[in-house]
DNA sequence: CCGAAATGTCTATTAATATAGACAACCATA
DNA sequence: TATGGTTGTCTATATTAATAGACATTTCGG
């Protein structure tokens, strides 16, 4: 549970720099959303297996950054989320361009589960909380080299063979037409960007440090019926996003 | 013409990890590629303002990486350099195969001929031998730095303005585009790795008994009619072919 | 109001980083 | 072979990074 994050020592790069750069992610990650504070020094420095002073310089760092404030007696608050904002039109075609590229890209299934759906998917896709539904996880590639991973959410009332489909076509659009449902249209989407974290870094084969964008969208039947919620990373730095306006 | 490199204090980085990275990229980036060798420690110390002790623990950490090899009374010479990595598959084109790995790819033409077709290139082009062809050399680079130069070969009933629409545009896939061929894919690629000739010496900046990479492909139009028969050269120690099948 | 829990501040010590200088060892070449 | 240029090694010193411990200060809840 208390899974400790890995510091590495003699490397050029000082504990409280590779510490500081851990939290922000941290953070941005929502790791520490459900109280908006960031755990006690003494913890953290049990965390990272340092002491706490070293911690301390990290979190002074960060306060220089005004991504935290420390307040004595209560804790270190939490004062914003770093995020690269990326500019998108209100008649965004989103769906259309990364759909050429996806038609180009492979996508390969790494993992599936039904599960039934969380407070946020279930809003996504307009079904009550717990209703049961179809993850997949994907790893998309072009031209052999990973561009993006994503998390997919199927009602598995509608789509109850979407995790075959998907292992056999390769493809949630040809997927989806093999269901019977030839077009879908892209209903929202929320992008935000920010660094990657330890199995994005794996997965996508980047170095420390990168940049993922993350993709947040809904794809609904031409009825309007939401048929998929997915979250999507990108490799930053491999993607470009056209936004036509 | 001296830039001083910006090298920072007191980041939590330390100033022989700074050094290495900005000595690497410049590695990768071809600046020593005149002499082969790494500037001497004191001028390097001059340069990022730092002491020739400080540029020491740079050099041996890059040699730990098997970049770079000290030789007392010589210098440091460079023992590799990273590559760019170059996609060959259906769908391979020299900018989008780069991607994000150079900022800024050029195709310059260094000569045209209009030419009957020899047997080989009849044999790849589908035509029958002594038919007119387009042969246009091409030199590619990215970042400035060479990677490549090629002989290209197109039928000259087809395509007759390749060459100026290959000079104006500076690739082949606009040109292509512009002569009515917005899509092409690659039938057949054939890779031998052997010395450079003089040629290619003075054409790719390489040092004498540097290897080369040459690919011989075609290219054909979605109906399966070959439109280009091509032989590219690579600068071996600068890229690395990615096979897809 | 008291005490637990958290941050703030101080001193002291050790290790890593950076600077400075001197000189040895080695290589290429004139 | 003599010389200039380069890397290798050594000593010494100062600064920064990291650890360790003690205690003060503040907040919050019982």
């Amino acid at each position: 549970m208390n899974a400790k994050k890995v510091v590495e020592r003699q490397t050029g790069v000082a504990l409280w720099r590779q510490i500081a750069d851990l939290i922000r992610l941290s953070i941005s990650n929502g790791d520490y959303d459900q109280t908006g504070m960031i755990p006690p020094e003494i913890v953290l420095a049990s965390q990272f297996g340092v002491n706490r002073h070293t911690v301390r310089s990290a979190l002074a760092a960060l306060a220089e950054e005004g991504l935290v404030q420390a307040i004595q007696g209560r804790g270190t608050l939490i004062q914003r989320k770093e995020r690269l904002s990326f500019p998108i039109s209100r008649r965004t075609r989103f769906a259309q361009g990364l759909g050429d590229q996806a038609r180009e890209t492979e996508a390969k299934l790494l993992s599936q589960a039904a599960l039934p759906a969380a407070v946020e998917v279930a809003a996504g896709l307009g079904i009550a909380p717990g209703t049961n539904c179809i993850m997949l996880d994907l790893m998309r590639s072009a031209d052999g080299r990973p561009v993006s991973c994503s998390t997919n959410f199927f009602p598995a009332d509608r789509f109850p063979r979407m995790a075959e489909q998907v292992e056999r076509l390769g493809s949630i659009t040809k997927a989806f037409a093999a269901e019977g449902l030839p077009d879908y249209v892209r209903v929202s989407t929320e992008l935000v960007a920010r660094h990657a974290d330890a199995d994005e870094l794996a997965l996508l084969r980047l170095s420390p440090g990168a940049i993922v964008i993350e993709a947040t969208a809904v794809n609904a039947d031409p009825d309007g019926v939401p048929v998929q919620f997915a979250r999507t990373r990108f490799a930053a730095d491999r993607v470009k996003l056209k936004i036509e306006t």
